[in-house]
DNA sequence: ACCTGAACACCGTTCAAGT
DNA sequence: ACCTGAACACCGTTCAAGT
């Protein structure tokens, strides 16, 4: 009796498409390797083949959303609403895939050096000094992150404020209205 | 033959403790029920009878540590030092407990009334106005939650910046110096 | 009431064997 | 080269049986 006939051509960015998809219903914590393996139709084995292991995968996942969130600035852009949506995007995007916003956070080499200097600019362009604009990009960073990574549901109804969107943007405008107050 | 005795009084609290000091040494990531049991000399049964479930315990512990960080202001405490020390300590409890920031950050219910009103006396105390108090207590918050939460020292080496603490500290600073320019 | 020991239903990872 | 199937060494959770 033949072989089930083995499943051709996987690859690894099917696989991360698959998981996330995936994610995106259950949820990391519920993402299994063999789960994932019958969605594809492949094996175990094979999906093993191409990504080494799941924190690795994970990595992977994390990648692809933040990409698929990112849109590089035009001249069209205004530079406060440039990194207030592209925020906002990142942000809804880790909402749709519950636990995956750590393996987002926690890849230092997503903050290309062109990110960094399209921020900045945009800083300077709203009105922020150089020092100023290099300290609001911290805390930026950081203010994000945390609100990434907290399940910001809970977190509102505690903190008696409306829609996570509303306070996410409060912040950030806190955030870059410090700065600019300097001149 | 005689049953082995069985180990008598466990406790919810000294589960913890010990839980702890094996995530201090291993990580969260690493923990197990079984090794858990094994250093409180009782078995697995016996464990799961007092910590519904691993999710639930770790839960446990995140409050444990938070509460091992909170010291409450003094009359004698400056505000803005006292709000800086109390991030600063449970950031280094937190970075000697690895995987456990995401279980202190996601527990609204630890930033307490008494906290809430602490803090944002503090703010008033260094200068801010009542709104800008609500505001650098939103991002105060998250900016934490975003520290605590990232893998700080992988990050800091792709921001060029020298060690954490100074880090942490520099974006308070920006933060609190930002509402308070306002008068 | 509280514990033990064993079972259950899963995991992630590895690897010989096939094509 | 790439896949399958099965094995290995773990998990967390549950629960009868014991004291």
């Amino acid at each position: 009796m033949a072989r089930p006939k083995a499943r051709a051509s996987l690859s690894k960015d099917e696989i991360v498409d698959v998981a996330l998809g995936l994610i995106a219903e259950v949820g990391v914590d519920q993402l299994s390797m063999r789960q994932l393996s019958d969605r594809l139709g492949a094996s175990l084995g094979a999906t093993n083949r191409h990504v080494p292991t799941k924190e690795a995968l994970l990595a992977l996942c994390g990648r692809a959303l933040y990409e698929r969130s990112y849109r590089p600035r035009g001249p069209e852009d205004d530079p406060l609403d440039w990194v207030r949506e592209q925020l906002v995007t990142l942000h809804e995007l880790l909402i749709s895939h519950p636990g995956m916003a750590t393996y987002v956070v926690n890849q230092p080499d997503l903050v290309t050096p062109e990110l960094v200097a399209a921020v900045q600019e945009s800083l300077i362009d709203a009105g922020l000094s150089e020092a100023e604009a290099d300290a609001a990009r911290l805390v930026l960073y950081f203010y994000s992150a945390g609100v990434l990574v907290t399940d910001s549901a809970a977190l509102l109804s505690a903190a008696g404020l409306s829609d996570p969107g509303v306070m996410f943007t409060a912040g950030i405008d806190y955030i870059l209205r410090a700065g600019a107050r300097v001149h």
